[in-house]
DNA sequence: GGGATAAATGGGAGCGCTCCCATACTCCTG
DNA sequence: CAGGAGTATGGGAGCGCTCCCATTTATCCC
């Protein structure tokens, strides 16, 4: 079924039957109420190829991911979250989501390059990009438009838009609440270090600790890459160092911690405090349930949606930036419920 | 850049081109060359849509997840493995992979005809759909190809082909296990019961106690719906029955299980033994380790995507069945290691 | 070496839409 | 009631490919 049969069956012409299917005001009520008659009577759907080869729209968007999906989705809520909401707005905006995985048969660059030729996407999202990720340029250089969810790199931050949050900031209220709950020896287990939500993670921290004119010590810094073994892990070499309390960069990596705290005969928050970030699922399932560093992720994949259409549509021109808010969620890892700040 | 513009360049025709790009062998090798030299100097890369519109084919196939992703893919490696096995054979066979979600503020019923009324992609993968889903009867009418990642109800078999174990041998065989343990009081947490994999892995349990003599009391079975939530809820009803076994219906589902028994202040195995099903990574995190059922998931997506290219190109025809094997894994959580029986 | 056969190439038509411009029709106003 | 502004409709062109058929060129064998 052609949009012509349905013009023919309607007695009007091609052009009048597109006007109706696309809303154009100028088709008078008689008409357009027929030639829907018809269209719903016939069950006409527009072929999107050929509508596509004009407007040069296809409707829908690439949500690129480069990292084997098991990094991503394991026993992990957070990109479950990122995509619902990425899903529910590319849905009520009407249009599709491709999804673009990096395989394990395949090397970053074949991704970068297989990525890059896709000529079917109106624009892309780039998930958790890491800081010298040579996709970014690449997408740059084909012309794609495109949304990061995470701060990119400096070098390239006046042609990217993105929506994230301040983990700068973030980071450092999480840990000035450790300070003032009168913990000391605090210590790090970072994120990913090439990913910008892992860096500036670190960046708060330390903020936080100069700030109080306490000292940065390396030996307090164990490098993690946000997931739950490397948590464990890190937190392994770091108990030798005494520490009163560590901020985890993430609730998995926390839960990582807390792990081997236990193991190793100690107890949270009385032995060791442990705070986490982003409140994922997790953060309410660790014993003892986490304090940790609340942000709309959901809202997140909805706004970066949201936003690449409208560059798209360009309504709005590059580059955007998008900071959402965060609050810090306090439980019982910290143990500073009890005692004398209640933040 | 368009084809035309690449046979001007090379001092050929169209059609030239279009021989090199498809790989028609009717061109001789000097022009073959010289049009590639051409086409990788300008980095050309034809137009999906222009040729969508031709070959009726857009090599775009559509992945359908009739459930909200936080079902999906929450603390769960089942659908990360399905997926990343998908990912690896569209990209291999040169297709891209649209993914349908159903949204939290869309009904069923407006799920199935958003993608229904979906004319981008080739066919279409349904996951875990329901025995009585209505939208397969609607995929069906309208006429696109598919490939179920589940066994279809009866009623529609003849008509859907489909990739997926032998789940009520398996389920048979794993309880026989039990049996062979020793176990004679055996309880079941259902998995969904409107979705094939959960009402086989039922009908297992039941023939494994039959053909033993030994009695079905619905007392031992509670229905789950494949999660820790329901797996521990159920468990807790279960209780009072002094079970010795349990058969799980899926491992997150043995996960609350285990942790139902714990809080009862009873051990697994030694008051109760705990069997689960897929063998996915939360096996290995339970305590003790799980005993399980393992099958490829990641080829079965493998398998589902390959069959549906297979349809599209109709190398093969409807209805197709194919059934992956599965491998009893015997860990501690069902007692048989130590004891007399090692299966 | 010439005719038959095969290999290589070119060009028209058409896929199903949208967009633009031309035309027809409506209605208001002086 | 003529004229003009606005409203409604129709039809050609073209988006960038592939496919088919016609034509040209190379190859082969007696």
């Amino acid at each position: 079924m052609r949009l012509e049969d349905i013009a023919e069956k309607a007695g009007v012409s091609r052009s009048t039957v597109s006007r109706v299917i696309n809303n154009d005001p100028n088709v008078s009520e008689k008409t357009r109420s027929r030639v829907w008659t018809i269209i719903n009577r016939e069950g006409y759907i527009p072929n999107p190829m050929a509508r596509a080869m004009v407007t040069r729209r296809t409707n829908v968007i690439g949500i690129v991911v480069p990292q084997s999906i098991n990094v991503f989705f394991g026993n992990n809520s957070y990109y479950p979250q990122l995509l619902q909401g990425m899903s529910e707005m590319i849905a009520a905006r009407d249009n599709a989501m491709l999804l673009m995985l990096q395989n394990d048969s395949e090397t970053r660059e074949q991704f970068a390059h297989r990525i890059t030729r896709n000529r079917l996407v109106d624009g892309m999202i780039l998930c958790s990009i890491q800081l010298d990720d040579p996709i970014v340029n690449q997408v740059l250089e084909m012309g794609h438009v495109m949304v990061s969810v995470e701060r990119p790199a400096d070098s390239v931050k006046d042609r990217i838009s993105y929506v994230s949050i301040d983990n700068l900031s973030a980071s450092k209220r999480m840990v000035q609440h450790l300070i003032e709950g009168g913990y000391r020896r605090i210590g790090h287990v970072t994120g990913h270090l090439n990913i910008a939500d892992g860096r500036d993670r670190l960046t708060g921290y330390r903020l936080a600790l100069e700030e109080a004119g306490l000292p940065v010590d390396p030996d307090l810094i164990a490098e993690g890459n946000f997931s739950h073994e490397y948590g464990y892990e890190a937190m392994k070499t770091l108990l030798p160092q005494h520490l009163d309390a560590v901020f985890a960069a993430g609730d998995t990596t926390a839960q990582g911690v807390i792990e081997a705290i236990n193991e190793a005969g100690l107890r949270v928050p009385d032995d060791i405090a442990v705070v986490g970030f982003d409140d994922l699922d997790v953060a309410l399932q660790t014993v003892p349930p986490l304090t940790t560093m609340r942000h709309p992720i959901q809202e997140k994949g909805m706004q970066a949606v949201s936003l690449l259409l409208d560059l798209i549509d360009k309504v709005v021109e590059n580059p955007q930036q998008i900071l959402l808010p965060t609050q810090l969620v306090i439980r019982e890892s910290c143990g500073t419920k009890k005692a004398h700040c209640i933040a």
